[in-house]
DNA sequence: GGGACCAACCTTGCACCAACCTTGCGAGCA
DNA sequence: TGCTCGCAAGGTTGGTGCAAGGTTGGTCCC
Protein backbone atom coordinates (compact mmCIF):
# COMPACT_ATOMS: atom_id res chain seq x y z
CA UNK A 1 0.00 0.00 0.00
CA UNK A 2 1.11 3.17 -1.00
CA UNK A 3 1.21 5.42 2.31
CA UNK A 4 1.74 9.46 2.21
CA UNK A 5 2.93 11.14 5.31
CA UNK A 6 2.66 14.88 5.79
CA UNK A 7 4.30 15.61 9.16
CA UNK A 8 6.61 18.71 9.87
CA UNK A 9 8.29 16.88 13.02
CA UNK A 10 11.18 15.56 11.07
CA UNK A 11 12.65 12.74 13.30
CA UNK A 12 8.45 11.49 13.98
CA UNK A 13 8.11 11.63 10.22
CA UNK A 14 10.92 9.45 9.36
CA UNK A 15 10.05 7.25 12.67
CA UNK A 16 6.83 6.27 11.14
CA UNK A 17 7.86 5.92 7.47
CA UNK A 18 10.42 3.34 8.54
CA UNK A 19 8.08 1.76 10.60
CA UNK A 20 5.83 1.56 7.22
CA UNK A 21 8.12 0.49 5.32
CA UNK A 22 9.25 -2.17 7.63
CA UNK A 23 6.05 -3.21 6.88
CA UNK A 24 5.67 -3.36 3.28
CA UNK A 25 4.51 -0.66 2.44
CA UNK A 26 5.53 2.31 0.09
CA UNK A 27 5.97 5.59 2.21
CA UNK A 28 6.40 8.67 1.18
CA UNK A 29 7.21 11.64 3.89
CA UNK A 30 6.70 15.34 3.09
CA UNK A 31 7.55 18.22 5.97
CA UNK A 32 5.97 21.19 4.03
CA UNK A 33 2.61 22.01 3.43
CA UNK A 34 2.64 23.58 0.18
CA UNK A 35 4.86 20.73 -0.81
CA UNK A 36 1.96 18.24 0.61
CA UNK A 37 -0.89 19.71 -1.60
CA UNK A 38 0.95 19.75 -4.68
CA UNK A 39 2.36 16.11 -4.07
CA UNK A 40 -1.14 14.93 -3.34
CA UNK A 41 -2.74 16.33 -6.54
CA UNK A 42 -0.48 14.37 -8.90
CA UNK A 43 0.71 10.91 -6.88
CA UNK A 44 -2.48 8.73 -5.95
CA UNK A 45 -1.69 7.52 -2.10
CA UNK A 46 -4.00 4.68 -0.79
CA UNK A 47 -3.66 6.43 2.48
CA UNK A 48 -2.76 9.70 4.20
CA UNK A 49 -1.75 10.44 7.06
CA UNK A 50 -2.11 13.74 7.97
CA UNK A 51 -0.55 16.26 10.54
CA UNK A 52 -2.82 18.66 11.31
CA UNK A 53 -0.81 21.37 12.65
CA UNK A 54 1.26 22.11 10.12
CA UNK A 55 3.28 25.70 10.08
CA UNK A 56 0.70 28.30 8.68
CA UNK A 57 -2.59 25.53 9.89
CA UNK A 58 -2.25 24.01 6.54
CA UNK A 59 -3.49 20.61 7.18
CA UNK A 60 -6.95 20.72 7.04
CA UNK A 61 -6.45 22.99 4.05
CA UNK A 62 -4.94 20.17 2.18
CA UNK A 63 -7.25 17.61 3.66
CA UNK A 64 -9.88 20.07 2.56
CA UNK A 65 -8.30 20.25 -1.86
CA UNK A 66 -7.78 16.64 -1.40
CA UNK A 67 -11.73 16.02 -1.00
CA UNK A 68 -12.49 19.10 -3.45
CA UNK A 69 -10.31 17.11 -6.16
CA UNK A 70 -12.45 14.05 -5.41
CA UNK A 71 -9.74 11.66 -3.59
CA UNK A 72 -11.43 9.26 -1.76
CA UNK A 73 -8.03 8.35 -0.08
CA UNK A 74 -8.56 7.76 3.82
CA UNK A 75 -7.01 10.05 5.77
CA UNK A 76 -5.29 9.62 9.16
CA UNK A 77 -4.99 12.73 11.42
CA UNK A 78 -2.50 13.51 13.86
CA UNK A 79 -3.45 16.13 16.40
CA UNK A 80 -2.40 17.63 20.05
CA UNK A 81 -4.66 16.73 22.75
CA UNK A 82 -5.65 20.31 22.29
CA UNK A 83 -6.21 20.45 19.31
CA UNK A 84 -10.18 19.20 19.48
CA UNK A 85 -11.95 21.60 17.35
CA UNK A 86 -9.66 20.90 14.88
CA UNK A 87 -10.19 17.71 14.93
CA UNK A 88 -13.46 17.48 14.57
CA UNK A 89 -13.55 20.31 11.91
CA UNK A 90 -11.28 17.20 10.26
CA UNK A 91 -13.51 14.82 10.55
CA UNK A 92 -16.07 16.69 9.42
CA UNK A 93 -14.20 17.55 6.29
CA UNK A 94 -13.75 14.09 5.46
CA UNK A 95 -11.04 12.64 7.20
CA UNK A 96 -11.28 8.84 8.81
CA UNK A 97 -9.74 8.50 11.53
CA UNK A 98 -7.71 10.37 14.09
CA UNK A 99 -4.71 9.79 16.74
CA UNK A 100 -3.68 11.94 19.41
CA UNK A 101 -0.05 12.67 20.06
CA UNK A 102 2.00 11.41 21.38
CA UNK A 103 0.67 7.97 20.35
CA UNK A 104 1.95 4.11 19.77
CA UNK A 105 3.31 2.90 16.74
CA UNK A 106 1.81 -0.02 17.60
CA UNK A 107 -1.62 1.87 17.94
CA UNK A 108 -1.21 4.18 14.21
CA UNK A 109 -0.56 0.53 12.46
CA UNK A 110 -3.74 -1.07 14.00
CA UNK A 111 -5.55 2.11 12.75
CA UNK A 112 -4.43 1.83 9.33
CA UNK A 113 -5.11 -1.69 9.19
CA UNK A 114 -8.43 -1.24 10.41
CA UNK A 115 -9.15 1.52 7.85
CA UNK A 116 -7.86 -0.86 4.66
CA UNK A 117 -9.42 -3.87 6.19
CA UNK A 118 -12.99 -0.94 5.99
CA UNK A 119 -11.76 -0.04 2.76
CA UNK A 120 -11.43 -3.62 1.86
CA UNK A 121 -15.49 -4.49 2.24
CA UNK A 122 -16.27 -1.31 0.63
CA UNK A 123 -14.85 -1.99 -2.56
CA UNK A 124 -13.88 -6.01 -2.08
CA UNK A 125 -11.73 -5.44 -5.69
CA UNK A 126 -10.33 -8.35 -6.79
CA UNK A 127 -8.02 -7.95 -9.53
CA UNK A 128 -7.60 -11.21 -11.68
CA UNK A 129 -4.42 -12.49 -13.72
CA UNK A 130 -3.92 -15.85 -14.73
CA UNK A 131 -4.83 -18.09 -11.96
CA UNK A 132 -4.15 -15.29 -9.37
CA UNK A 133 -6.82 -12.58 -7.37
CA UNK A 134 -4.99 -9.79 -6.08
CA UNK A 135 -7.22 -7.72 -3.23
CA UNK A 136 -5.25 -4.74 -3.72
CA UNK A 137 -6.22 -3.00 -0.51
CA UNK A 138 -5.98 -5.98 1.95
CA UNK A 139 -2.76 -6.61 -0.50
CA UNK A 140 -3.18 -9.89 -0.39
CA UNK A 141 -3.08 -12.94 -2.79
CA UNK A 142 -5.74 -15.90 -3.02
CA UNK A 143 -5.38 -18.69 -5.78
CA UNK A 144 -8.08 -20.75 -6.00
CA UNK A 145 -10.28 -18.73 -3.31
CA UNK A 146 -6.74 -19.86 -0.98
CA UNK A 147 -4.82 -16.88 0.39
CA UNK A 148 -1.35 -17.31 -1.37
CA UNK A 149 1.44 -16.30 0.94
CA UNK A 150 3.95 -13.87 -0.96
CA UNK A 151 7.31 -12.35 0.80
CA UNK A 152 6.60 -8.48 1.30
CA UNK A 153 9.08 -7.15 -1.38
CA UNK A 154 7.88 -9.66 -3.86
CA UNK A 155 4.57 -8.38 -3.31
CA UNK A 156 5.09 -4.82 -3.81
CA UNK A 157 7.33 -5.69 -6.88
CA UNK A 158 3.71 -7.66 -8.29
CA UNK A 159 1.65 -4.70 -7.26
CA UNK A 160 3.50 -2.18 -9.23
CA UNK A 161 3.52 -4.55 -11.66
CA UNK A 162 -0.70 -4.85 -11.54
CA UNK A 163 -1.16 -1.20 -11.70
CA UNK A 164 0.24 -0.93 -14.65
CA UNK A 165 -0.77 -4.11 -16.28
CA UNK A 166 0.27 -4.31 -19.88
CA UNK A 167 2.36 -1.45 -19.71
CA UNK A 168 6.59 -1.42 -19.31
CA UNK A 169 7.36 -0.65 -16.00
CA UNK A 170 10.68 0.79 -15.34
CA UNK A 171 13.39 -0.21 -12.55
CA UNK A 172 12.87 3.24 -11.34
CA UNK A 173 9.52 2.98 -10.71
CA UNK A 174 9.76 -0.67 -9.24
CA UNK A 175 13.02 0.26 -6.83
CA UNK A 176 10.22 4.21 -5.80
CA UNK A 177 7.61 1.68 -5.62
CA UNK A 178 9.28 -0.77 -3.41
CA UNK A 179 11.79 1.25 -1.44
CA UNK A 180 10.21 5.04 -1.23
CA UNK A 181 10.74 7.78 -4.02
CA UNK A 182 14.26 9.08 -3.51
CA UNK A 183 15.34 5.93 -1.44
CA UNK A 184 19.39 5.37 -1.97
CA UNK A 185 19.30 1.95 -3.45
CA UNK A 186 20.68 0.19 -7.00
CA UNK A 187 18.25 -0.08 -9.56
CA UNK A 188 19.98 -3.75 -9.86
CA UNK A 189 18.34 -4.34 -6.50
CA UNK A 190 15.25 -4.93 -8.07
CA UNK A 191 16.29 -7.73 -9.99
CA UNK A 192 16.09 -10.46 -7.24
CA UNK A 193 13.02 -9.95 -6.51
CA UNK A 194 11.60 -10.34 -9.71
CA UNK A 195 13.80 -13.30 -10.25
CA UNK A 196 12.38 -14.65 -7.53
CA UNK A 197 8.47 -13.55 -8.40
CA UNK A 198 8.72 -14.64 -11.73
CA UNK A 199 9.81 -18.48 -10.41
CA UNK A 200 6.53 -17.87 -8.66
CA UNK A 201 3.89 -16.56 -11.00
CA UNK A 202 5.28 -18.85 -13.77
CA UNK A 203 3.19 -21.73 -12.14
CA UNK A 204 0.17 -20.21 -12.23
CA UNK A 205 -0.08 -19.15 -15.99
CA UNK A 206 1.51 -15.21 -15.74
CA UNK A 207 4.39 -14.23 -17.33
CA UNK A 208 7.15 -11.47 -16.70
CA UNK A 209 8.70 -10.02 -19.86
CA UNK A 210 11.90 -8.32 -19.61
CA UNK A 211 12.33 -5.13 -22.00
CA UNK A 212 15.98 -4.91 -22.28
CA UNK A 213 16.86 -1.31 -21.19
CA UNK A 214 13.39 -0.22 -20.32
CA UNK A 215 12.01 -2.74 -17.26
CA UNK A 216 9.30 -5.45 -16.93
CA UNK A 217 6.07 -6.21 -18.11
CA UNK A 218 3.14 -8.50 -16.64
CA UNK A 219 1.40 -10.68 -19.23
CA UNK A 220 -1.11 -14.13 -19.01
CA UNK A 221 0.54 -16.84 -19.93
CA UNK A 222 -0.84 -18.19 -23.74
CA UNK B 1 8.68 12.20 -24.12
CA UNK B 2 9.84 15.39 -25.57
CA UNK B 3 10.30 17.75 -22.39
CA UNK B 4 11.36 21.21 -22.82
CA UNK B 5 13.30 22.64 -20.52
CA UNK B 6 13.69 26.64 -19.64
CA UNK B 7 16.40 27.49 -16.91
CA UNK B 8 19.34 30.34 -17.51
CA UNK B 9 21.46 28.71 -14.94
CA UNK B 10 23.58 27.10 -18.07
CA UNK B 11 25.34 24.13 -16.04
CA UNK B 12 22.20 23.17 -14.40
CA UNK B 13 20.18 23.10 -17.68
CA UNK B 14 22.64 20.86 -19.20
CA UNK B 15 22.42 18.59 -16.16
CA UNK B 16 18.50 18.12 -16.14
CA UNK B 17 18.73 17.62 -19.63
CA UNK B 18 21.58 15.14 -19.50
CA UNK B 19 19.89 13.10 -16.88
CA UNK B 20 16.53 13.47 -18.82
CA UNK B 21 18.09 11.92 -21.98
CA UNK B 22 20.07 9.23 -19.97
CA UNK B 23 16.42 8.46 -19.08
CA UNK B 24 15.40 8.43 -22.63
CA UNK B 25 13.50 11.37 -22.95
CA UNK B 26 14.23 13.93 -25.95
CA UNK B 27 15.30 17.32 -23.75
CA UNK B 28 15.40 20.68 -25.42
CA UNK B 29 17.11 23.68 -23.42
CA UNK B 30 16.36 27.29 -23.65
CA UNK B 31 18.60 29.77 -21.86
CA UNK B 32 16.83 32.98 -22.55
CA UNK B 33 12.58 33.50 -21.57
CA UNK B 34 11.70 35.25 -25.40
CA UNK B 35 13.26 32.85 -27.01
CA UNK B 36 11.75 29.75 -24.90
CA UNK B 37 8.49 31.95 -25.49
CA UNK B 38 8.90 31.60 -29.08
CA UNK B 39 9.99 27.94 -29.62
CA UNK B 40 6.66 26.78 -26.96
CA UNK B 41 4.73 28.88 -29.25
CA UNK B 42 5.40 26.37 -32.48
CA UNK B 43 6.98 23.11 -30.78
CA UNK B 44 4.89 21.08 -29.01
CA UNK B 45 5.89 19.84 -25.82
CA UNK B 46 5.02 16.58 -24.07
CA UNK B 47 5.93 18.82 -20.54
CA UNK B 48 7.77 21.89 -19.59
CA UNK B 49 10.34 22.32 -16.64
CA UNK B 50 10.38 26.24 -16.19
CA UNK B 51 12.43 28.24 -14.06
CA UNK B 52 10.85 30.71 -12.60
CA UNK B 53 13.16 33.09 -11.85
CA UNK B 54 14.36 34.01 -15.34
CA UNK B 55 16.10 37.68 -15.98
CA UNK B 56 13.15 40.05 -16.44
CA UNK B 57 10.75 38.17 -14.38
CA UNK B 58 9.67 36.55 -17.82
CA UNK B 59 9.43 32.94 -16.15
CA UNK B 60 5.76 33.30 -15.50
CA UNK B 61 5.07 35.07 -18.60
CA UNK B 62 5.73 32.43 -20.59
CA UNK B 63 3.61 30.20 -18.01
CA UNK B 64 0.61 32.72 -18.69
CA UNK B 65 1.25 32.52 -22.71
CA UNK B 66 1.47 29.05 -22.57
CA UNK B 67 -2.06 28.54 -21.21
CA UNK B 68 -3.51 31.58 -23.37
CA UNK B 69 -2.42 29.77 -26.45
CA UNK B 70 -4.39 26.71 -24.89
CA UNK B 71 -1.39 24.41 -24.50
CA UNK B 72 -2.24 22.41 -21.76
CA UNK B 73 1.30 20.52 -21.46
CA UNK B 74 2.21 19.95 -17.81
CA UNK B 75 4.42 22.54 -16.22
CA UNK B 76 6.89 21.81 -13.54
CA UNK B 77 8.33 24.95 -11.88
CA UNK B 78 11.33 24.96 -10.31
CA UNK B 79 11.85 27.90 -7.56
CA UNK B 80 14.02 29.40 -4.72
CA UNK B 81 12.45 28.91 -1.38
CA UNK B 82 12.19 32.79 -1.00
CA UNK B 83 9.73 32.93 -3.64
CA UNK B 84 6.56 31.62 -2.51
CA UNK B 85 4.42 34.29 -4.34
CA UNK B 86 6.31 33.14 -7.15
CA UNK B 87 5.20 29.74 -6.46
CA UNK B 88 1.81 30.41 -5.56
CA UNK B 89 1.08 32.34 -8.60
CA UNK B 90 2.38 29.92 -10.98
CA UNK B 91 0.12 26.90 -9.84
CA UNK B 92 -2.64 29.56 -9.68
CA UNK B 93 -1.86 30.11 -13.44
CA UNK B 94 -1.73 26.57 -14.27
CA UNK B 95 1.19 24.68 -13.70
CA UNK B 96 1.10 21.25 -12.43
CA UNK B 97 3.54 21.23 -9.38
CA UNK B 98 6.77 22.87 -8.35
CA UNK B 99 10.65 21.74 -7.17
CA UNK B 100 12.27 24.39 -4.63
CA UNK B 101 16.26 24.63 -5.42
CA UNK B 102 18.36 22.91 -4.59
CA UNK B 103 16.46 19.73 -5.19
CA UNK B 104 17.48 16.26 -6.09
CA UNK B 105 18.13 15.04 -9.65
CA UNK B 106 15.90 11.90 -8.71
CA UNK B 107 13.45 13.89 -7.10
CA UNK B 108 12.47 15.93 -10.54
CA UNK B 109 12.44 12.22 -12.21
CA UNK B 110 10.16 11.16 -9.71
CA UNK B 111 7.90 14.42 -10.29
CA UNK B 112 8.23 13.84 -13.71
CA UNK B 113 7.13 10.50 -13.60
CA UNK B 114 4.07 11.13 -11.63
CA UNK B 115 2.97 13.67 -14.44
CA UNK B 116 3.31 11.48 -16.86
CA UNK B 117 1.22 8.72 -15.14
CA UNK B 118 -1.24 11.37 -14.41
CA UNK B 119 -1.09 12.31 -18.23
CA UNK B 120 -1.38 9.11 -19.07
CA UNK B 121 -4.68 8.72 -16.93
CA UNK B 122 -6.05 11.41 -18.49
CA UNK B 123 -5.15 10.85 -22.34
CA UNK B 124 -4.19 7.29 -22.44
CA UNK B 125 -2.90 9.01 -25.70
CA UNK B 126 -1.95 6.84 -28.87
CA UNK B 127 -0.52 8.27 -31.71
CA UNK B 128 -0.80 6.28 -35.17
CA UNK B 129 1.21 5.86 -38.20
CA UNK B 130 -0.14 3.09 -40.30
CA UNK B 131 -0.67 -0.02 -38.14
CA UNK B 132 1.02 1.21 -35.91
CA UNK B 133 0.01 2.58 -32.03
CA UNK B 134 2.38 4.87 -30.34
CA UNK B 135 2.30 5.70 -26.77
CA UNK B 136 4.67 8.82 -26.17
CA UNK B 137 4.80 8.92 -22.51
CA UNK B 138 4.78 5.04 -21.39
CA UNK B 139 7.62 4.82 -24.59
CA UNK B 140 6.20 2.01 -25.77
CA UNK B 141 4.58 0.67 -29.28
CA UNK B 142 1.63 -1.30 -30.27
CA UNK B 143 0.42 -2.99 -33.21
CA UNK B 144 -3.37 -4.46 -32.62
CA UNK B 145 -3.80 -3.27 -29.28
CA UNK B 146 -0.68 -5.82 -28.29
CA UNK B 147 2.80 -4.82 -27.29
CA UNK B 148 5.59 -5.00 -29.97
CA UNK B 149 9.05 -4.74 -28.77
CA UNK B 150 11.36 -2.67 -30.39
CA UNK B 151 14.93 -2.29 -29.41
CA UNK B 152 15.84 0.66 -27.43
CA UNK B 153 18.00 2.26 -29.69
CA UNK B 154 15.08 1.95 -32.39
CA UNK B 155 12.80 2.55 -30.27
CA UNK B 156 14.79 5.93 -29.93
CA UNK B 157 15.23 6.74 -33.32
CA UNK B 158 11.03 6.04 -34.23
CA UNK B 159 10.27 8.12 -31.31
CA UNK B 160 12.61 11.32 -32.86
CA UNK B 161 10.94 10.70 -36.08
CA UNK B 162 7.12 10.41 -35.03
CA UNK B 163 7.96 13.62 -32.95
CA UNK B 164 8.78 15.33 -36.40
CA UNK B 165 6.00 13.36 -38.51
CA UNK B 166 5.96 15.04 -42.12
CA UNK B 167 8.99 16.81 -41.64
CA UNK B 168 13.23 15.84 -42.64
CA UNK B 169 14.91 14.93 -39.38
CA UNK B 170 18.61 14.85 -40.03
CA UNK B 171 20.84 12.49 -38.74
CA UNK B 172 22.51 14.69 -36.39
CA UNK B 173 19.14 15.23 -34.92
CA UNK B 174 18.61 11.78 -34.30
CA UNK B 175 21.97 11.19 -32.99
CA UNK B 176 21.64 13.84 -30.16
CA UNK B 177 18.42 12.44 -29.62
CA UNK B 178 19.73 8.28 -29.73
CA UNK B 179 23.17 9.40 -27.64
CA UNK B 180 22.26 13.33 -25.98
CA UNK B 181 23.59 16.26 -27.36
CA UNK B 182 27.52 16.82 -27.94
CA UNK B 183 28.05 12.67 -27.02
CA UNK B 184 31.36 11.31 -29.64
CA UNK B 185 30.02 9.36 -31.86
CA UNK B 186 29.96 9.43 -35.95
CA UNK B 187 26.61 10.70 -37.72
CA UNK B 188 26.49 7.40 -39.87
CA UNK B 189 26.23 4.96 -36.49
CA UNK B 190 22.53 5.77 -37.37
CA UNK B 191 21.96 4.36 -39.98
CA UNK B 192 22.35 0.78 -39.06
CA UNK B 193 19.48 1.28 -36.51
CA UNK B 194 17.17 3.19 -39.40
CA UNK B 195 17.67 -0.03 -41.40
CA UNK B 196 16.69 -2.33 -38.85
CA UNK B 197 13.85 -0.02 -37.81
CA UNK B 198 13.16 0.80 -41.28
CA UNK B 199 12.71 -3.55 -41.92
CA UNK B 200 10.32 -3.67 -38.98
CA UNK B 201 8.11 -1.47 -39.77
CA UNK B 202 7.48 -1.84 -43.72
CA UNK B 203 5.50 -4.63 -42.33
CA UNK B 204 3.55 -2.35 -40.56
CA UNK B 205 2.96 0.09 -43.50
CA UNK B 206 4.97 2.25 -42.67
CA UNK B 207 8.52 4.04 -44.85
CA UNK B 208 11.17 5.56 -43.86
CA UNK B 209 11.58 7.92 -46.42
CA UNK B 210 15.29 8.82 -47.54
CA UNK B 211 16.64 12.78 -48.29
CA UNK B 212 19.99 12.38 -49.64
CA UNK B 213 22.37 14.79 -47.81
CA UNK B 214 19.73 15.76 -45.25
CA UNK B 215 17.77 13.35 -43.10
CA UNK B 216 14.77 10.69 -43.09
CA UNK B 217 11.45 11.19 -43.05
CA UNK B 218 8.74 8.94 -41.79
CA UNK B 219 5.34 8.18 -43.97
CA UNK B 220 2.80 5.90 -44.62
CA UNK B 221 3.14 3.19 -47.00
CA UNK B 222 0.39 4.23 -50.23
C1' DG C 1 22.11 12.73 -73.68
C1' DG C 2 24.94 9.49 -71.77
C1' DG C 3 28.71 7.50 -69.54
C1' DA C 4 32.00 7.71 -65.68
C1' DC C 5 32.94 8.74 -61.17
C1' DC C 6 32.20 9.48 -56.44
C1' DA C 7 30.01 10.37 -52.28
C1' DA C 8 26.20 9.09 -49.60
C1' DC C 9 23.76 5.51 -48.07
C1' DC C 10 22.07 0.43 -47.40
C1' DT C 11 22.58 -3.96 -45.52
C1' DT C 12 24.61 -7.83 -43.28
C1' DG C 13 27.51 -10.47 -40.32
C1' DC C 14 30.20 -10.70 -36.40
C1' DA C 15 32.21 -9.99 -31.90
C1' DC C 16 31.78 -7.75 -27.69
C1' DC C 17 29.81 -6.25 -23.59
C1' DA C 18 26.33 -4.26 -20.76
C1' DA C 19 22.12 -5.69 -19.05
C1' DC C 20 20.03 -9.18 -17.01
C1' DC C 21 19.23 -13.89 -14.66
C1' DT C 22 19.94 -16.97 -11.12
C1' DT C 23 21.76 -18.89 -7.11
C1' DG C 24 23.92 -19.16 -2.71
C1' DC C 25 25.22 -17.25 1.56
C1' DG C 26 25.04 -14.76 5.92
C1' DA C 27 22.42 -11.58 8.69
C1' DG C 28 18.41 -10.53 10.95
C1' DC C 29 14.01 -11.51 12.72
C1' DA C 30 9.89 -13.99 14.52
C1' DT D 1 14.07 -23.29 13.08
C1' DG D 2 12.37 -21.32 9.20
C1' DC D 3 11.78 -17.47 6.53
C1' DT D 4 12.95 -13.18 3.97
C1' DC D 5 16.21 -9.82 2.47
C1' DG D 6 20.38 -7.69 0.71
C1' DC D 7 24.42 -8.58 -1.55
C1' DA D 8 27.65 -10.49 -4.57
C1' DA D 9 29.42 -13.83 -7.87
C1' DG D 10 29.12 -16.23 -12.01
C1' DG D 11 26.63 -17.41 -16.08
C1' DT D 12 23.71 -16.07 -20.11
C1' DT D 13 21.95 -13.33 -23.85
C1' DG D 14 20.54 -10.09 -27.06
C1' DG D 15 21.31 -5.41 -28.53
C1' DT D 16 24.95 -2.57 -30.27
C1' DG D 17 28.80 -0.77 -32.63
C1' DC D 18 31.78 -1.59 -36.25
C1' DA D 19 33.42 -2.68 -40.59
C1' DA D 20 33.06 -4.54 -45.16
C1' DG D 21 30.93 -4.83 -49.45
C1' DG D 22 27.09 -3.65 -52.31
C1' DT D 23 23.77 -0.12 -54.13
C1' DT D 24 21.94 4.27 -55.39
C1' DG D 25 21.73 8.85 -57.01
C1' DG D 26 23.87 13.16 -58.10
C1' DT D 27 27.25 15.61 -60.83
C1' DC D 28 30.39 16.69 -64.25
C1' DC D 29 32.22 16.55 -68.64
C1' DC D 30 32.31 15.27 -73.27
Amino acid sequence: MRIVIVEDNEPLAKAIAYRLRDRGHAADVLHDGAEADAFLAHESADLVVLDVNLPGKLGLDILRNLRERGDGAPVILLTARSETSDRVAGLDMGADDYLVKPFEMDELEARIRALSRRKNLDYGAHERVGALEFDRTARQVFVGGAPFDIPRRELSVLECLLERRGRIVSKSQLTDHVYGIGADVEETVIEPHVSRLRKRLTELGITIKTARGLGYMLEETK
